[in-house]
DNA sequence: ATTCGAATGTAGCGAGTGCTACACTTGTAG
DNA sequence: CTACAAGTGTAGCACTCGCTACATTCGAAT
């Protein structure tokens, strides 16, 4: 009676320890634990990863990834009335619970960029592209400059997310509403 | 030939700490190296605030004053022409080389509250009322709704500080520029 | 001068950190 | 069947973490 090893590669790793981070956050995960939640050991991971930081900068890709199937699947996909109605929806949808596994991780990555991590800064860079390009292609039709209209949109976002985050969603919902109800 | 032993009290060790803080970030401050920047052990530490927890909650409330000095100290007395103009004069001071330090410890405060810690929580609800106040008192008098034109401009900002914090920030000026250049 | 409590130094505990050495078992190629 | 490399388990190293026990020194009140 034998069971059989389970043999593991990066691939069947990342989605556990992805789930390990984002039930618990990126910035104080330590092999140990993201070994207990991949059913291996700190020895394996450092054998497939070669070091922490590399399963690190392995899992932010992993995550990136994700965070664009998330946001594929769980946005309208209807183009917005306005520039303010974008916002507010992508503020409404990044808001649920499902979101908040990505919005722990994401606050995490902030700080680690504003700390001089390079690993982070690129998956930093890679989740506002995702979310850029997302909100160009949701903007109104009649929006005369949407890649101006997509950076107001994205910078609004990103201030009312912050915001929440301290608790403060009060301040950031009143400046969602002030954001322009049309095009300009 | 004795030399003083310098009595240490929270009031003479805070501002030391709060030096080695801002230099290093304040996620990963630990007590050894806390002590030694301020010319102590870690046991003095802790004898001084009890435990680790109520320091830096100690130093967030010290920062968050020294905050409230550099806003004052920094910026233009005179109020801004528009609600745009005074989100990039924010902007602009914030981004000075004095204030990386906030600018560093800010976000690793949004990122402890972004993982439930009560204390870093009330330091944000400290600086955002600090950051709210002084933005209102600094919109054109013409401002029709000087309460929603500051949180409209302190969601710009927050985000535009994001956005500069991951290497985005062409996204942020952009961002800015397109926040409405006279009261609405 | 004596006493007493506040302040401090030294040493260490138990736990957790990233990572490594070494032995061992496999599945597979010859 | 044998040889070999990929994969795995066990144990441990040198370090840091927050915190504590214990002994000492110091300044001020009596």
């Amino acid at each position: 009676m034998r069971m059989s090893p389970a043999r593991m590669s990066r691939e069947t790793l990342l989605p556990l320890l992805a789930a390990h981070v984002m039930a618990h956050g990126l910035a104080d995960a330590s092999l140990r634990p993201l070994a207990r939640a991949a059913g291996t050991s700190d020895r394996m991971l450092i054998y497939h990863f070669g070091n922490k930081d590399a399963l690190v900068a392995a899992l932010l890709d992993y995550l990136v990834a994700r965070f664009a199937d998330a946001l594929d699947s769980a946005f309208p996909q209807a183009r917005s009335a306005s520039r303010r109605a974008c916002a507010e929806t992508v503020y409404a949808v990044t808001g649920q619970p499902a979101f908040a596994p990505f919005r722990r991780v994401w606050w995490d990555i902030v700080a680690g960029c504003s700390a001089g991590n390079a690993a982070y800064l690129a998956a930093a860079g890679g989740m506002m592209e995702v979310l850029l390009e997302w909100v160009v292609d949701h903007l109104p039709a009649s929006d005369p400059d949407p890649a101006a209209g997509a950076r107001a949109v994205l910078t609004a976002i990103e201030g009312a997310q912050a915001l929440r985050a301290v608790g403060r969603g009060d301040i950031a919902e009143a400046g969602l509403a002030a954001l322009e109800g049309r095009p300009a």
